[in-house]
DNA sequence: GAGGACTATATTGTCGACAAATCTAGATTG
DNA sequence: CAATCTAGATTTGTCGACAATATAGTCCTC
């Protein structure tokens, strides 16, 4: 985990990262009431600093909330996976085309270096190359892009709640080695200075991703 | 202004509106700092309430916030336009996309009325297709993807950003005809329910729109 | 027995005060 | 004179208490 290292300041950032995790591993559920006064004595903090970390986890909309009511743990619905990958599609397929404007030949490398890591696990083991590796792919295009708003938006904005549905859906399945061949393409694109190409390159794998999780929910409701 | 009736109904909210609004008109001014004590004694509410509301602008991408230092408004940049503008055409490409899936013949019929109405105003008075009514149409188009991630992002994470550009460095210019016709031929694709065509329209049109500006912030500054 | 008004309770919203961290300015030392 | 250290002042972070709003349950009326 060399990216995403957030450390927290203040107490505030530290209750507000427990209970992101809290709630994209589903150890508080969907659906689930936050009190405020309960979620205090919990992490032994004032309730000033839980409303703060859930206007936060709202910010990031993992949770929804009410005035005067209170917040309660987004659900997860087959409907929302799918509008939440069309918004994927749309930033992440303009970070690929950033990213092939903008990464260095370092960075290029870099990821290619890591692709064919990668590729071995997959050709040896069959396997292994699961979230973290998928993960790590997109984060580098991401930054890759040079564009804060659009890095922002997608760590802040939906990253965490992709993982959510991820993680709580059982999503860590197959779809591992045409998978991998798409991202070999899409950084040959960005190798190639290629912009348009690994634009449309990136927003097929997202749209091939998200109709491999449809079918996956439509087994696991049907069963 | 139909549309963005927002109601405060905290004071939280309340105070969180006005200073939006300031920081967007430039009342006050982008680098500045916010200092809690200061606002709170200006707004007459406690701290905590300023607090909650700067924590909310700097989720809107308003302002920029260091812990135990304090909240700075945004400072407005030739680049921070440009990525903004690449957000917005990703974003509003795949609304533009969505919309002509989604929205209902009812709704594709208002909009077209709305054009009608402008139009009549270009030939007329040869303008006032302005602010308000640019807002309106892209305003009915992202509304029409019935996506709330999409819709979401857009108001509350680069709308009043948006706004906050064009009010600041007087971008209420020309450009008034062929923004028009612009927004006419997108409305055909979506009446056509031509998805692809919608979306490859729109991103044009704001690819257009971000040039325009980026002409006139050269100008203004070479001058 | 059903529906509505009222009361009691619990939860969120707001506030002022204290603690901790940062910044400022003056003093000290090399 | 420059750089560093220290003490004071200012600002943000945190807390517990009070006020306002929503919820649940009870009682009354029809």
């Amino acid at each position: 985990m060399s990216f995403f290292t957030e450390t927290p300041v203040t107490s505030s950032d530290k209750t507000f990262y427990l209970l992101r995790k809290a709630l994209v591993e589903g150890e508080i559920k969907p659906g689930a009431k936050l009190s405020e006064v309960e979620l205090s004595t919990k992490y032994e903090v004032s309730r000033a600093i839980v409303r703060e970390a859930i206007n936060r986890l709202e910010s990031c909309n993992l949770v929804e909330r009410k005035p005067n009511v209170g917040a309660r743990v987004v659900t997860l619905t087959h409907e929302g996976l799918i509008e939440l990958y069309q918004v994927r599609e749309a930033l992440e397929g303009m970070a690929a085309r950033l990213a092939a404007q903008n990464m260095s030949d370092q960075e290029i490398a870099d990821l290619q270096a890591l692709l064919n890591i990668h590729g071995e696990d997959v050709q040896k083991r069959g396997s292994y190359y699961q979230e973290a590796g998928d993960v790590d792919f997109h984060y580098r295009i991401i930054v890759g892009s040079k564009n804060d708003h659009l890095i922002s938006m997608l760590q802040n904005g939906i990253y965490h709640l992709v993982r959510m549905y991820r993680v709580q859906l059982g999503m860590e399945g197959p779809r591992v080695t045409t998978a991998f061949d798409e991202h070999l393409n899409i950084v040959r694109a960005i190798a190639n200075r290629d912009p348009e190409l690994a634009e449309i390159l990136m927003r097929r794998h997202i749209t091939y991703s998200k109709r491999n999780i449809g079918n996956k929910l439509n087994a696991q409701s049907s069963v």
